[in-house]
DNA sequence: GAGTGGTCTAGACCACAAT
DNA sequence: TTGTGGTCTAGACCACTCC
């Protein structure tokens, strides 16, 4: 048996989906809600409360609860980890530490990271493998401040995202994706073949207020994607 | 003033966040936090609720309810209707319909939209200018059945995408997003450079419990990329 | 002032899991 | 049987918006 909320959530919704109530709509207010389902004020308010917490009603104190803007016609892209990606394919994920070192930071990466030019920053570079074929090439540069044990970690079986969510907390994220050819190195070290491009993924995180670290995530195009389904 | 239920939300957030309850430890039981708080127990029971629904929490009936596991580390990417983005961007958006027609399904095309080889079909073919540059190359396949009236749209005005939603209500997407290089055809109408990569965007969409459409989104690897924040 | 939503109480009965 | 969460009731007081 279906609860009580849960009908009358549906019992919206389906007027909505059906055309009849349509965006900025007054919907029935609580207690013409009550005496037509006959049920408690708060069983009321609680579907209404989850439609709107759902963003398919807008409520304002005092004026009504209203339909709101239909969602965007989006798509979403999940990028997971590479470890646990390449682990849910069942495959065999191993890493390789290519850099780990200490650098100052130049012109465009130091303000990138809100570093002043010649500022000490961490940069490593790692290359991902599934079943020995390098898929993922990682270059993550760090803001020492941040995660001042970034040097010291063994990133064969740590990633640096794993650690990097411990020590910097993740406060907001910035990304983009390209398409593009790879510099030389990046095109060697993933086999790709000449001509062939790259599906880049480019991240900014910050912790604590500020940036914490930067990274780009290089794949060889005719063996990488991102997909998903919703 | 915070109300109460927000209260009790924060003080188990809190407890979260410090590391002081870990992954699948054990919270308070429902009383328990009556007794704590000095509440009723519908206003812990809307806190807990609420913190589940936003997946910090999960409960298992007459066991208890416990922290859940940290959100991925992901990154989404949300890909808006281009017309609306270019004019999110303060520019002119417009649109040249190069092909739009019926067409006999052939093998893979037909298999993935669920038809027999042989069945009729739309093919659109739409190129999104931003400012007088072309930008996206929109190829579309739709199934008559789910959208019967898709040949007498005017897709200089209306985007497919606009009409389907409204003719086809989106049920499921499922997409990808790869680097690759263009069929010359698309690489010239979107006045790419020899060897320059494609940023592409395959999309399925259901509606109805079948395939309604399918659509490859070309982009410029130089021009263009898919970005946000959270 | 009348109507709306925001929040809360102090009970209640039920389903489910562990013992 | 005990303890957990799932749901519900019949009230209540408050803040807000509109007339």
């Amino acid at each position: 048996m279906k609860p009580g909320y849960r009908e009358i959530k549906d019992w919206i919704f389906a007027r909505i989906e059906s055309g009849e109530w349509k965006e900025a709509d007054l919907i029935p207010s609580e207690p013409e809600l009550v005496r037509q389902f006959g049920v408690a004020r708060m069983t009321v308010n609680r579907a209404v409360r989850e439609l709107t917490s759902e963003q398919v009603l807008t409520r304002v104190q005092g004026l009504g609860t209203f339909v709101a803007q239909p969602k965007y016609q989006s798509t979403l892209v999940e990028i997971k980890s590479i470890k646990d990606e390449i682990a849910a394919r069942g495959h065999v994920h191993r890493a390789e530490v290519l850099i780990l070192k200490q650098i100052a930071s130049d012109g465009a990466r130091a303000e990138e990271l809100g570093l002043a030019p010649g500022e000490p920053l961490f940069h490593s570079r790692i290359l991902h493998y599934e079943d020995e074929l390098p898929v993922q090439l990682e270059d993550r540069w760090v803001v020492p401040a941040q995660a001042p044990d970034y040097l010291a970690q063994d990133f064969g079986t740590t990633t640096p995202n794993e650690y990097l969510v411990r020590a910097a907390p993740l406060q907001r994220v910035e990304y983009s994706i390209d398409a593009r050819l790879p510099e030389a190195a990046v095109g060697k070290r993933l086999k790709m073949a000449a001509g062939e491009p790259c599906l880049r993924l480019h991240r900014r995180t910050w912790s604590r207020g500020a940036v914490a670290s930067v990274a780009d995530l290089w794949h060889a195009g005719s063996r990488y994607q991102f997909a998903g389904a919703f």
